[in-house]
DNA sequence: ATGGCGCGCGCAGCGCGA
């Protein structure tokens, strides 16, 4: 089974990258962020045309959240449970006995914007849940764009980016939360290249000149770390014609 | 590397992303 993540920056726009990933990768399931699509718009009949099953939660303009899948979803919830949000983030569904969470998390903007006070709160809420939700579902995923560097390793240029959000220590802080509650950075069960970064600027040529970040992430639960055979980041989708600025982190786990 | 790209909205140019 595989399972990805992709920050495809307006699915839209996307659309036909994706559907040509799937057919090449075979994902069975794809863990969706920033569609930026109303649920009225959804080009669910597309998706489905291709095989598979999708369930989303969108709005105009920003965010939104979709996840794709073979298999049936079942028990969708979107939204972490009592944190009142406007902003479509979060959307869960259990696949072949797997509780995936797809996340986007804020971005914060900057550390002295309120933005970045809605970040570190959201990622508490999430953090609150995620505990009740892995008690109830030892075999979790959490995978998504985090907006997150969590190590030094994960930034291009380290010094550059001192005071910036993405690599901020309380948000760091808040990473390694995650893996508190027993998750595992799934990238990194596995040697990797150096460099491995999932986001490349638009501007100045960051994906030329490899200015990248890894940001995307794939945690999964102990009793999926026992069945996680490779992870990777795939860079081809970044060097189509208008690509999405995230490329797909991708992790295969045997079957039970 | 933050003026510089790309997106949505909506028809000009702005807000936002990371």
């Amino acid at each position: 089974m595989k399972i990805a993540t992709w920050n495809v920056n307006s699915l839209k726009v996307r659309l036909p990258h994706l559907l040509d990933w799937l057919a090449a990768t075979q994902a069975d399931v794809v863990c969706l962020q920033e569609t930026k699509t109303e649920d009225a718009k959804f080009p669910r009949e597309a998706i489905e045309a291709a095989g598979y099953q999708v369930a989303y939660v969108g709005q105009k303009t920003y965010n939104g959240v979709a996840i794709v899948s073979r298999l049936p979803l079942l028990d969708v919830q979107a939204g972490i449970p009592g944190f009142a949000d406007e902003q479509k983030r979060v959307l869960a569904a259990t696949v072949d006995g797997i509780r995936v969470v797809c996340v986007y998390i804020p971005n914060g903007q900057s550390l002295d914007s309120d933005k970045y006070l809605y970040k570190l709160r959201w990622l508490n809420a999430l953090n609150a849940w995620l505990k009740d939700e892995l008690a109830r579902n030892p075999r979790l995923a959490l995978l998504g764009d985090y907006n997150i560097a969590p190590e030094d390793r994960d930034v291009h240029d380290p010094a550059a980016w001192v005071g910036n959000v993405l690599v901020s220590e309380p948000e760091r802080e808040q990473f390694r939360a995650l893996l508190g509650l027993g998750l595992a950075d799934a990238f990194r069960l596995f040697e990797q290249p150096e460099k491995s970064f999932s986001w490349w600027d638009y501007r100045a040529a960051g994906f030329r000149r490899d200015l990248g970040m890894r940001i995307d992430h794939i945690l999964l639960s102990p009793e999926l770390v026992t069945r996680c055979t490779a992870v990777e980041i795939d860079k081809a989708p970044r060097k189509l014609e208008r690509p999405s600025d995230h490329t797909p982190v991708l992790a295969t786990l045997t079957s039970l």
